[in-house]
DNA sequence: TTGTTTTTTGCATATTTATGCATTTATTTT
DNA sequence: AAAATAAATGCATAAATATGCAAAAAACAA
């Protein structure tokens, strides 16, 4: 199925790039190998919540919706990130491991980025497992979790890096 | 002129009350005594920057742009208020008096909010001079300075409640 | 005040966006 | 696998929004 992916690469040409009108959209993602009308675009943008607002010089621009609209605030993150453990892949899926008794705040904020990727996760005392969206890689995830969570990976590098000198001792 | 009153209109209308068209709002709009077409509509709703995004279940509806735009954070704003000594009406403009060489950061937290009313300030020292918009009045701009700051007032009434006091000893 | 310039507005219409309905494609069930 | 159900899509068009242009209103200058 198309739409998956039309839908993450309608979020990254939004983000990246000025675009005023669906038809323009329709061009961009044409260049991007996918193919839609402007019904479908019409469809897809409602879903991602995507608003069109003036672009502060006469014209109109698409906007992904205000990731502020369930606010975590960013100290709350920087706590986050320190007590991820480490990050699996099993089974399609994706394994995150947190200090006992973290999972579940954890995984509110994941829950909470509201990420299209990501069609939930379930967290116990000390494992969150999230579930990819049909059609997302774990890559995407990947990179989804980054979004939400920057410096997550290079945290959790060095922390593994820090475990292996210390078994090695 | 009736552009003004009619902006105010609109913000205050799309800030209490959900609305998905151009033309609900002009009936809501009608309500208020305020008459316009569609056209002018579309052209306010441009200047004022407000955007049509999904409401999230299935509709669309207006938005006032999003104040974090220019973002003042809200710590920077508490350290504001209490600089600010007294609030004074001049001339249908409104003078604001801080405590020495706070006028400008304090002028800078009030024109980021990017306000309507507001047409602009000047800040000396421990001076700044808001000029508001043709056919806003100072009540208005209270309001919005109320908006801008959370607790001002009191805090000045307070302050000068407290300078009185001093006074009478 | 009177003439001049700028701003605002409505009208008509172009442009853009949303949607009902039928069809295709995917998913689930038996 | 075949049938049944649900999801996605295109087509055509309805609905909504934006805009060129001329007229009216407001602001400004002499």
């Amino acid at each position: 199925m198309q739409k998956t992916k039309r839908l993450l690469e309608i979020e990254k040409i939004i983000t990246e790039a000025t675009i005023s009108s669906q038809d323009e959209l329709l061009k961009k993602l044409k260049v991007t190998g996918i193919a839609c009308t402007q019904a479908t675009l019409s469809r897809n943008l409602r879903q991602l919540g995507v608003g069109r607002i003036p672009d502060g010089s006469g014209g109109y621009k698409y906007s992904m919706p205000d990731n502020n609209r369930n606010p975590v605030n960013s100290s709350l993150k920087l706590n986050i990130v320190p007590v991820i453990q480490e990050i699996v892949e099993a089974k399609g899926l994706m394994v995150i491991k947190t200090i006992p008794g973290n999972a579940s705040n954890t995984a509110f904020v994941i829950d909470g980025a509201g990420r299209y990727e990501i069609a939930g996760t379930i967290a116990g005392d000390d494992t969150i497992l999230i579930i990819p969206r049909n059609g997302i890689t774990l890559q995407q995830v990947h990179l989804c979790l980054e979004i939400i969570l920057p410096g997550l990976h290079d945290q959790v590098k060095n922390k593994n890096q820090m475990q292996n000198k210390y078994n090695k001792l």
